[in-house]
DNA sequence: AGCAATGGTTGGCCTATGCAACCATGGGAG
DNA sequence: CTCCCATGGTTGCATAGGCCAACCATTGCT
């Protein structure tokens, strides 16, 4: 498990987590999928921003963009907005609704992974964080996603 | 980023992770996608079983487990063979080509975090294998995958 | 003006999965 | 030795999530 196996390590495991990712946090929240919680997520950081954003972002087709935001509209928990800019775009906002289910499913991935991690001590906790942001960070946005 | 948010990054960073590993598990090895290749991977690990244990093991319906098996059957991956002990059931074992394109996907997949985890450090990367390890052990099999 | 680029939507299609129903074999309890 | 439930697998049905291409409206550069 160590040495020059590091590599092949980090890439089981990263393997097995993002198996299993989905579908765990379908279990966990049945009401908000992965994705839908991660596009609203980015609404709220953003303070809202349009579907092409979101697209490119994600690295997502906009059609699947277009279908998720119509899907979190239905449900109530985003509303579209006229970007005064340009008539053809619309600016995507968090409802109230969308920000209490968001704040709920955050709240409750967040015990989950306090639960998990709850033996962990500071200092690994850190530079796990940190090894993690380094990873995703490669090599920059809008590639390799 | 650190300090008392270190679980906030943790649970951000592997979100982002998980989102985006199918899609480019997808992209690197057209020919077989992230769980037919974890498939074939147990199999080669396990020296054969039958597709309840690999249903059991990655928390599958047995019938997602039964398609992507005929699937890698059709693609003559794996063959089944009849299990002397038990009439019902049938032990599954990588074909020579199976073994074949394991390899070859398992090196591409190595290169791939090779380049990706080049610059690291080597004691970074032990300590970022391990924590993944302990990550993904809890609270261990047949539970909360 | 004219036309390519951009933001979005929709239709068609595919993969992955789960659940439920079903079949055949196994393995005790009587 | 039966009967009945458990177990291994397959299949029908439904859902979610994606991609690509075609299409519409608006923008904005030439």
């Amino acid at each position: 498990m160590h040495g020059a196996n590091a590599v092949e390590t980090i890439q089981r495991e990263m393997t097995v987590f993002a198996r299993r990712a989905r579908a765990a946090a379908g279990r966990m929240h049945p009401e908000l999928s992965l994705v839908s919680y991660t596009l609203l997520g980015h609404l709220e950081e953003s303070g809202g921003c349009r579907a092409t954003d979101l697209a490119a972002h994600y690295a997502l087709d906009k059609s699947t963009v277009s279908r998720q935001v119509a899907a979190l509209e239905r449900s109530g928990l985003v509303e579209r907005r006229p970007d005064a800019a340009d008539q053809r775009a619309q600016v995507l906002h968090l409802t109230q609704a969308g920000r209490r289910v968001l704040a709920r499913v955050t709240e409750s991935r967040r015990a989950a992974f306090r639960e998990r991690l709850a033996h962990w001590p500071a200092a690994d906790l850190n530079r796990f964080a940190d090894y993690l942001v380094r990873y995703n960070a490669w090599p920059g946005p809008a590639r390799r996603d």
